[in-house]
DNA sequence: CTGTTAGCGCTTTCAG
DNA sequence: CTGAAAGCGCTAACAG
């Protein structure tokens, strides 16, 4: 069963031509007999001929692979965002490396250097949340390898970026609730390191200040997104005078921590305390009481934007056009309501 | 700030030594001179050189990469399963690739293809829901790339397979509904094409003949696994007469899916009708009705048994020992109560 | 149209 | 202990 895998060599020896003539039969180079090229192709196929790639990726320095690294597939947005990535690539084929970081900055190095070492062509990665240095991403470039950041990106100007535009989706919700009738609205606020959680607290002032509403800075609080944290911040946004009526939440998962915990305070939700979110997960609808509305940010969108990004990197590489521009693209999406 | 990477020539141009006495001096090769050695340890670590893996994989046959296929990231199983897979991968440096099925048929034999161009050192797969011929994928030992199948496995004897122990956990959740009191259970099975769908069906027999009940095999339905589907089983099994008190269903999704058309028919969930099903979904801790128990199927453990097979099967290739018996391992778990 | 040659970066005999 | 040389499979520049 286990024969040997055919070489151009041995196809060039066993017809009596030289392996340059026979690996143009195969690519239909122009300048090749009709002849010898059937000749070849039928012993190829006879033989089971595949070519070893790995001897090609050598030759052209070219591994058609590419990198991903995110938090946690574990999280429905990232599911969704890979499969954006994956068919992609597998569309301009390339297949696709994961590496989960698992919100760790150690491991997201790991990950990145391994990659590095398996001469990926680019790297298309979401931040663990506590990543502040970006060093050894900025690094790739001395191995061009490009990058595409997607999702949780860095504070920089000079990189490609996808990511969800957040100011406008946070307005939209907050404007939601306060036509729902809320004027104390807290905020479940990511880390410090997350560019998003800057921007949600911008966005907050904002709103606050046009529909002249009090800014209220204790309404503001930062989970680090695990459950005991977002459960001691509900702590403090309850114990706030006079309480807030609405939460917006970092996303869903924080939001039903949140809500779990308040309602073995036992808070009513949706009724005492309103939640709103993002990220709006197809679970939610099997849920009870899911958050009232839930901000779409388009995993799927975002992460095969960032494809297409890599690639068109990837394809100018060999036409070695200019470029050099950095890509830098917001998506927006739209506020799910659904409750009420 | 690009500059080229270095390579062993040009270290042993720089030092005036032969690209071999480089090469061993990498490597702490025993014949080498220490002075030598350091030499060119510091000159490398100067260059910044690092090892061009795409040579030695060429070199070697080998590129530490290992692909993973599967139906659906999105489902908690699976992105627990890759987990698994992607530790164990990690502790032995090898790379990860990632495809998934979506449950197409023509898409796994798409990807396996992809992967098995990539030359990868060998596959792990989760069968889609509809693969009944695995010629493709025995075909691959034609190229030396070991296959490990987990949780959807195949029926055939002479492969690595790790997978759930359907029957025991079958036996264990349907004893459970009996010692609550049911009489009458229903099932709603997967697709005949799964290995497991045979053995549920079996399970339920021996249950039912042990326990002394009628064995009506019109309470054994057959869901695609989409929702719609699930709902004209679920209209079948509930016009049944007598109607049946209890559901077990193939995971927790079909479940949540049969659990909300059930609520939309009136029925008041786990008191009209139970539901028990397979998988425990973390998320199941959100809902108000979860299913009254959900058998764990360990689909970490079942990553990284898979993983480690595959690992094993890597190493003997090198000692190449005798080998070529095959694993079959079979993971157990419990049934966890959620409610009452 | 076809063959020869060289070389990608690295490892590994085989001689010295 | 060190160097020379060959070769992994394929491509491409150059000659015929």
């Amino acid at each position: 069963m286990k024969n040997k895998v055919a070489t151009i060599k041995e196809i060039a020896k066993q017809l009596n031509i030289s392996p340059s003539s026979v690996s143009r039969a195969l690519h239909d180079h122009p300048s090749i007999g009709l002849r010898t090229k059937m000749r070849v192709q039928e012993l190829a196929q006879q033989l089971n001929y595949e070519p070893n790639k790995i001897a090609i990726f050598f030759k052209q320095r070219k591994t058609f692979a590419i990198g991903v690294v995110l938090p946690n597939l574990k999280e429905e947005f990232f599911s969704n965002a890979i499969s954006g990535i994956e068919d992609v690539a597998i569309k301009n084929k390339y297949n696709v490396f994961i590496g989960q970081s698992h919100d760790d900055v150690e491991r997201e190095m790991q990950i990145i250097t391994a990659m590095k070492e398996q001469r990926v062509d680019g790297i298309i990665i979401s931040l663990a949340k506590h990543t502040k240095n970006y060093d050894h991403l900025l690094a790739l470039s001395r191995y061009d390898i490009p990058v595409v950041f997607f999702d949780r990106v860095p504070p920089l100007k000079n990189v490609n970026r996808v990511y969800y535009n957040m100011v406008e989706g946070t307005k939209q919700a907050l404007e939601f609730l306060i036509t729902k009738g809320h004027r104390r609205i807290g905020v479940i606020n990511g880390p410090d390191e997350m560019k998003s959680s800057k921007e949600r607290t911008d966005a907050y002032k904002e709103v606050m200040i046009k529909q002249r509403l009090k800014i209220d800075m204790s309404l503001v609080v930062s989970t680090d997104l695990s459950a005991e944290s977002t459960r001691v911040v509900l702590d403090e946004l309850l114990s706030a005078k006079p309480r807030p009526t609405a939460i917006l939440a970092i996303n869903d998962y924080v939001a039903l921590d949140a809500m779990q915990y308040a309602k073995k305070l036992k808070l009513k939700i949706n009724k005492d305390i309103c939640f709103v979110s993002y990220a709006n997960l197809p679970i939610t609808s099997f849920l009870l009481n899911p958050p009232m509305a839930s901000v779409e940010q388009h995993p799927y969108l975002q992460g095969s934007k960032a494809a297409e990004i890599l690639m068109d990197i990837l394809d100018d590489q060999n036409d070695d056009k200019d470029k050099d521009s950095c890509k830098d693209i917001m998506v927006s999406g739209e506020l799910i309501i659904h409750s009420r």
